[in-house]
DNA sequence: CCGCTTCCATAACGATTGCAATGGAAACCA
DNA sequence: TGGTTTCCATTGCAATCGTTATGGAAGCGG
């Protein structure tokens, strides 16, 4: 099978390498964590050596801050297919929240996660936070764009926002922490979607 | 000043350099995150050697989960002084929040929220997670001391209590992975409290 | 078919890590 | 006051980390 990889062409090569490293970090890190995640582990699960890493991601943070950065560029693609104002509130809301869901709440956000906590603690005090200049224009374009009937003020749609990232966050967090959490968290998930619809209608 | 050192009880400098190590590693963890703080930059700043470490602790996990459980112990005195069921919902919800807040929101739990991560990877499948054996059990029952007189189903409570430590959790995480949180999470945090308010008076 | 570039394996290297073993000073107990 | 225990500094070590330098194989353009 798949002898064929004795003709492939550069650009084959080179994102199948690509791929099998970033994906052998993510599964090394949901596996030992981040702090046995090192480099030979990683070389080892991606059946590769550490030249190949070296030629297409530099160093040890840049295959990180690739992992990073194709995490959060998957989120915004799966965040596009929201429906617009056509539907009610409680459905945008609903849709809205199992999407983002299906992203904080996937094996693979949890490795993102540790990812994120621990380049973010190695981030220069004047660079932007990682969040901040990854996702957060995009969170927030998809938001308004999703809610744009919303009788709120600039500063209320904010922080209905940053609610809502931090409760996924929680909740995506506890399941790290919390060990167990196999449970798919319906019951807190519904907490906040009320939160939200009742907001998003402006009921005080 | 305090050439007092000279004459101490073995109990006071026991309690002293544990003291300082802890605070350390807290120290530490704060300024330059989990990654970072090894065992040398640990003793340098407690001003201390590794022998002293290695005499309270045994080993450098021994100090990590005793910064935990001293976080624990602390969390749960904190708790303690919550108002029984003479005031009303929103004022003890209010209370609640406020003072589990002041232990989330400290600066300190940033650093037991990394330390948490890091040993909650490394756990023994076996073994109960870290959160359950420290501090579930207080948690619950200082919760249901508070909110003894709402009518709610078991299951109901249950999702209610993950649901506030979710976001908690998540508030604190995102001052972390999202930079500049130095602002107060007010708004998220009365969003929190309306949450539980309207569900422990029945409010659907 | 052949130079050239891209891609990746191999094999060292220096720096650090956490830990074990030993010794001595301080505090306790009699 | 002398013996014992507690406390902690020192030193050395084995392991492992991430990185660099170099060489060769595979695809590409002429």
């Amino acid at each position: 099978m798949a002898t064929q990889s004795a003709r492939r062409t550069q650009a084959e090569r080179t994102a199948e390498t690509r791929a099998r490293i970033m994906d052998a970090v993510v599964e090394c890190i949901a596996d030992v964590g981040f702090g046995r995640a090192t480099a030979s582990e990683i070389t080892r699960r991606a059946g590769v050596t550490w030249g190949a890493v070296q030629h297409h991601f530099g160093d040890k943070d840049g295959i990180l801050r690739a992992v990073l950065e194709d995490s959060f560029e998957r989120f915004a693609e799966r965040l596009e297919g929201m429906p617009g104002t056509g539907a009610s509130v409680n459905e945008r809301v609903d849709a809205f929240i199992n999407c983002a869901w299906s992203h904080f709440g996937s094996a693979d956000y949890q490795s993102t996660f540790e990812i994120l906590l621990q380049v973010e603690r190695a981030r220069a005090p004047g660079d932007l936070p990682t969040w901040q200049s990854g996702m957060s224009k995009e969170w927030s374009r998809i938001w308004r764009a999703a809610f744009a009937d919303a009788r709120l003020s600039r500063r209320e749609s904010l922080a209905l926002q940053r609610y809502t990232v931090s409760v996924l966050t929680g909740i995506a967090s506890m399941r790290v922490i919390g060990g167990g959490g196999q449970r798919r968290p319906d019951a807190e998930l519904d907490l906040l979607k009320d939160a939200l619809s009742r907001s998003l209608q402006g009921q005080a």
